[in-house]
DNA sequence: GTACAGGGTTATTATATACTAATATGGAAA
DNA sequence: TTTCCATATTAGTATATAATAACCCTGTAC
């Protein structure tokens, strides 16, 4: 059981929270920070970027230099706590809300948790690893390495959905499209088709057909059952 | 069954949902409306109050003239929501932190939520009535009309403590103490004594003795068993 | 009547967060 | 080479929220 050493309060605004949790999720996934696709994420303008990641800079939370924008010790310690405390507002949410808006709920919910709050309810819900898209808790990474996605797969295979990307969580639509078509973790799901020229693949999951983008496809995860 | 007609989206920061609250609070209980009692209670200076009151008004949120300051019917509407939503992550955190630490955590939580949680939520909790603190929620005032302050009571009374005004839930040191003596919602209570000189009173609850000041005293309200 | 207390205000300043408009820059396309 | 696109920045402005310093009422106590 790893030792849980990050900070226990987030003298953080939620906006910074927002930036943090966001560059995490790039750095995490070894992907470039880029200001404008920051801009586009947290739907503000690229100055307003630029002027926040300054006092990131100021606060010592994140670097930019050639090397690009990296977080500092402290940023990953913050963004971690983020990350968890948004993760465990789903779960707590998980009877409440459907699957499909546990993430927007949650997104305004962590920054208002307590440190103890945080603890309490990660011990009441059994110290979960993921969170209900199967996403990684921070220094869980490992238990969903080994997940493909569903973009990898061939005509034939049969899986079980494990994880929906951070990315693919964003977009509340999308996610809606997802949930009644099942394509939610812990679903069996069978390759019918890929049509790269179309940029798309058929699955079939309880006998049902759904056709997903490959840019979606991309942020689905499955275990594969052989 | 009262239908609730208020608005679906609360389009206020989280600032202006504190003044209301407390504003609601001073306004249910026919008090007046004190700009510098609000500073005292939300930990800011009087200047900052004028102002930020000003655009409250600007706002239609209140009126302030020689009546008084109070809310508008827009600001009436708003308001119970915000409580409503505070008592409601009150009872959703009620399983997970002791009871005299729900009152900090919802209040930074009841400007996270969602409409779409709080009706989730109101069904879930079986739409109470009071907050687990014994305060109504809004609309249902009848339910606590008859319970009377610790403070009126007379030597030997037995009474069941119903409720702890929100005014003495701010001071969370406060709370730690009366649930550390049980003095909480459905304890069975004894005046033993009082002494008006000494501005105190004590009861016995479970055998034990305890004894509150009178500024305490009053803002505890008990079911008469008679 | 003076003085003080309680309540409230104005004027000024600061910070975080956002915007628009304009500019700079590196590489890819024409 | 010239143009264009993606990216980033600077300059200037706005708003909400806070602070401090200074001042203004209106009673009440003495």
């Amino acid at each position: 059981m790893t030792k849980v050493t990050e900070p226990e309060t987030l003298d953080l605004s939620a906006t910074i929270q927002d930036y943090l949790s966001l560059i995490y999720v790039m750095e995490r996934d070894e992907e470039p920070v880029i200001g404008s696709h920051l801009a586009e994420l947290l739907g503000v303008k690229p100055p307003t970027v630029t002027n926040t990641l300054k006092r990131m800079v100021r606060d010592g939370l994140i670097t930019m230099n050639d090397n690009g924008t990296h977080l500092t010790s402290r940023g990953w310690a913050a963004a971690k706590v983020v990350m968890r405390r948004h993760m465990l507002m789903e779960w707590m949410m998980n009877n409440t809300l459907p699957w499909s808006q546990l993430h927007s709920e949650a997104h305004n919910l962590e920054h208002a948790i307590s440190a103890m709050a945080e603890t309490a309810l990660m011990e009441q819900l059994g110290r979960p690893q993921t969170c209900p898209h199967g996403n990684p808790l921070p220094g869980y990474e490992d238990a969903v390495a080994a997940w493909v996605p569903l973009l990898n797969l061939n005509v034939g295979e049969t899986v079980t959905i494990r994880r929906v990307h951070e990315l693919a969580e964003e977009n509340t639509e999308l996610l809606g499209f997802l949930e009644k078509n099942h394509v939610m973790p812990g679903m069996q799901a069978t390759v019918l088709e890929t049509l790269p020229f179309n940029q798309t693949m058929t699955i079939s999951i309880e006998d049902k057909k759904v056709t997903l983008g490959n840019a979606v496809a991309r942020y689905i995860f499955a275990e594969r059952t052989d």
